[in-house]
DNA sequence: ATGCGCCGGTCCATATCATCCAGCATAACG
DNA sequence: CGTTATGCTGGATGATATGGACCGGCGCAT
């Protein structure tokens, strides 16, 4: 899939995606052509999405973060659907198998202001919410 | 906390880390030393953590996505947590009140090593997994 | 076995970009 | 009203990216 190259690329970039190619290259003992080459191809076969950047919520006030499972009752499912997307507090959400349909991250700066979000959708849906204490483990990328 | 340029500039950072510097300043108005240090600055307060890249785990064979809550047996609990941080498959994980102890977002190429992997912890722990069908919103910044 | 074409690499020249510095405008303040 | 701190600009200079020419190894068909 990805050769022992392409790998270290990756790596050094989710490190640093903001690295010069020469540094890149010299790295991996690469020309940077090269470097610059093998780059483009990860982004053309999707491999790499996006280069992007971690944003810390907690300097920006957001010193509450949550993970909410929510169960849209009958019939409510693509209008909780719809709901959550609008909030931009949530700022990520999967559907998933079982009986929670959607679980979902979110990121207020009070308690307040989570009571009166998951009010918004307490009507449409069942919720459960579990309020994050500590990232054991900040998002890293799976074995390349 | 952070102006109206300082947003600007993290937006664009987020949908592209690796514009340059002169594209950057001149899409939010400013020279390119500007830009550059007020990025700086919000690198040494702490709101820019990194640049990254977001990997298509797809792309790798990952096919499978679950989002497994984690509750440790009693006295497994700092066993739990250091098993979750050794199994790479388990790409982000938070600690989290109410029942679940722990709820990780977990990669795999196939529903037998997904098994492999929940077995590995399921004579610590009580598991609940949810596979995820879809990305309903894929990590996004909460509102600046 | 030999020649051919493709792939992925290097090196070099040129274009583009980042950074440093000097200087200017503005706002806060004694 | 002068002083200072802050944040900006423009231009010079050094660093970096990019495109082109070229090369070697490898698989494949003849």
């Amino acid at each position: 899939m990805l050769d022992d190259m392409d790998r270290r690329i990756v790596d050094l970039l989710a490190a640093n995606a903001r690295i010069s190619l020469k540094e890149l290259a010299a790295r991996v003992n690469l020309s940077s052509p090269s470097a610059s080459e093998r780059l483009r191809r990860l982004e053309d076969r999707g491999v790499i999405r996006a280069f992007t950047v971690e944003v810390e919520p907690q300097t920006l006030g957001y010193t509450l973060q949550a993970i909410v499972r929510i169960r849209p009752l009958p019939g409510q499912l693509s209008r909780v659907q719809k709901l959550i997307e609008e909030i931009p507090q949530f700022t990520e959400c999967d559907k998933v198998t079982g009986d929670d349909c959607f679980i979902a991250r979110l990121f207020v700066r009070s308690i307040t202001e989570m009571d009166e979000i998951i009010d918004r959708i307490g009507d449409k849906a069942e919720t459960n919410t579990a309020i994050v204490k500590a990232q054991l483990l900040k998002r890293r990328l799976p074995p390349l």
